[in-house]
DNA sequence: GGCATGACTCCCA
DNA sequence: CTGGGAGCCATGC
């Protein structure tokens, strides 16, 4: 479905795509899918768009934490993000922390372009 | 067009 | 480990 991918703006549309090529039981960082989607440094603006888009997309969101592994959201969010990783199979310690080294995905370069996703 | 914002990242103490 | 400061930059008002 690619009905609403219009009114979003082209690295939008990458971010998108990429955070929806993470398989299950990986994750990447923000800035990982910031460089994937074409600007290594804006990883703000991935989590910009994940904290907008979240709720009328089907993201899994709960796969993108920052670089060092852990979960850069608070309170209720951190619980819910833990919960949705742990399901998948992930381990994450009492930091709210996982191995990046072990679940980190690495999407091919030019997986992005197809656009398939949206 | 300008300015504030932030689910980031890097660097140093 | 924790904490503070600076840099970055697409987005929204």
């Amino acid at each position: 479905m690619k009905a609403e991918s219009s009114t979003l703006t082209p690295f939008t549309k990458r971010v998108l795509t990429i955070i929806n090529q993470i398989p299950i039981g990986h994750v990447m960082a923000y800035g990982q899918v910031a460089a994937a989607a074409g600007n290594p440094r804006a990883a703000r603006q991935v989590a910009r768009i994940l904290h907008s888009m979240s709720d009328k997309y089907q993201l899994p969101w709960h796969r993108v934490l920052n670089k060092t592994g852990k979960i850069s959201l608070r309170g209720e969010a951190a619980t819910r993000q833990r919960r949705l990783l742990e399901q998948e199979g992930i381990v994450i310690n009492e930091q709210n922390q996982v191995k990046m080294a072990a679940y980190q995905y690495i999407p091919k370069e030019n997986a992005f372009d197809l656009g398939e996703y949206i």
